[in-house]
DNA sequence: GTGGTCTAGACCACT
DNA sequence: GTGGTCTAGACCACG
């Protein structure tokens, strides 16, 4: 499975992005080992380094753990996942109303077009 | 009055969109005059070629146009500006559900979360 | 001026090490601009991608800043550097203590010791 | 007994400088038996060959000796302890000065930070 | 086999 | 010219 990525964000980036995303959503658990750095690359369709890459930043952001030749595992630290998830959430959210906010638009407005979505679209 | 940039985003882009935002929002209207390139890079503490690629951006999205030694006007196109607005406002309204929904969020989560937001804080 | 480098420890820790000390020494001063990557990394001898990965711990420990196309600074938050000085000698401090008193010796002969070193070696 | 390890040293290092330290110290006296490497292994949870190299290392640097068929035993040689010790310390000493020097700290001032880690805390 | 470091060289976007 | 990303491939220490 290689993977299409956005041209406008580096592919690290966008790995980390995936794969927080997994374990913010709880497709990858706590104590889940992830893919050797190899295994990673060739599956994503990217060169060793730059998965490598992915994996400290990970192991810098404090949600996976390294053992030395045994492989990279998802912490079992909880408490760091779901400050992670809020984090991530804040984050969006207050940029999402930053960027409307500068376009001029209200908090109801935003609450609007979002309901207008989720019936419709 | 030096401005601050976000460091993952080009500073022209960021101005192109602080315009596109003043614009949008009404603070420039449609025929007003816009700073001489030179005054505005000044202004923001910018070199002048990059004011330049902004003021070009700006003219490529048709939301500004160029008068010779006159200098340069916000379009009196108001369809233009009108659909400018809704495109971008689309844009990151999408962006905003699918990287929520990417994170595991409903639609419905995220606007209880706005409407906390509009609330509290 | 190829540098030497200790053989434990990664190339680029020992120079994220070096500058760092330069920083807390005030041989570099808040403000200053650092030398490119690629002049670095010829004066130390490394390749240009080791010494892109030292800048860039340097920036993740916020005591440098990237201005994208001018070069690395280092960062003109005082507060940030002296808490750095202080950060980092409270982290050998401790590392020693518990070194030594690991080897069953006490504080006070460490004192000793180290009055030893003052006056005679 | 599963132990933490720092992630920045090898294991087997990490074990080596703790028996190292129980030598030192005392609470392992010379003529005493130590675990088996399998035992050792178990009770720490790590791989036998990791713990196996540990027992090799220590072997290498005199301090326990290897009697066939009956185990691993705290060498006799006193002399050769209290040589450990010293040298151990020493070379703390000097990396810990060597490293607060390159931070701008005189030993004077490494004195007085120790005096005050004395008193207070 | 695992993660990690380093080199060498290409290419890109930004100023 | 600046920092930054990516590739390709070698080599190492660790378990």
């Amino acid at each position: 499975m290689t993977m299409d990525f956005m041209k406008d964000k580096p592919i690290y980036q966008q790995l980390v992005d995936l794969i927080c995303g997994d374990i913010i959503r709880g497709s990858l658990k706590p104590g889940d080992r992830l893919p050797s750095v190899r295994e990673y690359a060739v599956e994503a369709g990217v060169n060793a380094n730059t998965m490598q890459r992915v994996y400290k930043e990970l192991e810098q952001m404090d949600i996976t753990e390294t053992k030395r030749g045994q492989g990279t595992f998802v912490t079992e630290n909880r408490e760091r996942l779901a400050e992670l998830r809020e984090e991530t959430m804040l984050g969006l959210v207050e940029s999402f109303i930053h960027n409307m906010e500068s376009l001029g638009f209200t908090q109801r407005e935003m609450i609007e077009v979002l309901q207008s979505k989720e019936r419709g679209e």
